[in-house]
DNA sequence: GACTAAATGCAACTGGGTTGCATATAATAG
DNA sequence: CTATTATATGCAACCCAGTTGCATTTAGTC
């Protein structure tokens, strides 16, 4: 979405941030929607790409991009961060456990009861700010 | 729960598998449930016990228990993986974003939503053995 | 073009977790 | 109760994701 990225660019700069061709090339490539990477699968899809960058430099910019609700940290499995876009309606994934692949499921199913659960855990006195749901399965290939 | 703890003991000597005083120890520390806890955390209890154990002893020994079904790996920060008792009902946990309390969490109003959901993911060819659902936000005492 | 905050690179480090190999220990049979 | 052997443990060295301090560079502004 063009749109998107003229937003999210915009948005920066009205922030007094920098929009280098890293960030603009990072942003780029998350902001579609449907790119899960860990921040090493970003470094080489930035050296694919001919930008070479150091792992500092690409860790210190997908917490930038976290920290201003640009991305996400999804936490998949031990080990390994993924990030993906904010920008995109709420939805889960299901990683097979076979092949490693990742695909988006949406969870309208839950909702309802999702708001009952946290109205319950509120009403005991925590304040529920976010949650996580991951399943984990076999996809279509490989079973 | 001394019932368990024997029935596991029980469990692992028909599989063929010794019960050495730190497994015993280990064990003994997870299956009365409510307990969730991460590798090193584990080595700093049986220390406190008195049981000095090499960390590569305790890595081993957690997953050992994973493989055999009497501990479970609980994915909640990035960074570090937390263990607990596979033999307890099927719940969910409330990390609080400020003090890092965990606590337990039943969530038994999503039973029925999450059933039709994964029917419906089934249906779509994937195969869900498994999902991980954790939520996070303030305890009684931070807020 | 000069200035400054923000961004980047580099090297060294941290910490969770793993591996190979030698040694020790629990269970079993003799 | 000793010998045997699979299983478990310790140790040292290692791997890999992620972080830190500091010097250098760059984007945006005047």
């Amino acid at each position: 979405m063009e749109n998107n990225l003229e937003q999210v660019f915009d948005h920066l700069r009205s922030k007094g941030k920098k929009l280098t061709k890293i960030r603009k090339a990072i942003v780029k490539m998350f902001i579609p929607g449907h790119n899960l990477m860990t921040a090493m699968q970003t470094m080489k899809e930035l050296k694919n790409s001919g930008i070479v960058v150091n792992k500092t430099t690409v860790y210190r910019e997908l917490d930038f991009l976290v920290r201003n609700n640009i991305l996400i940290e999804v936490n998949l499995h031990p080990g390994v961060v993924h990030y993906e876009s904010a920008l995109q309606p709420h939805h889960h994934h299901i990683t097979c456990n076979s092949c490693g692949d990742i695909k988006d499921i949406e969870t309208k199913e839950l909702n309802a009861s999702m708001k009952k659960l946290e109205s319950r855990v509120v009403g005991q006195g925590f304040e529920i700010s976010d949650h996580s749901l991951e399943f984990y399965g076999l996809c279509v290939n490989c079973k």
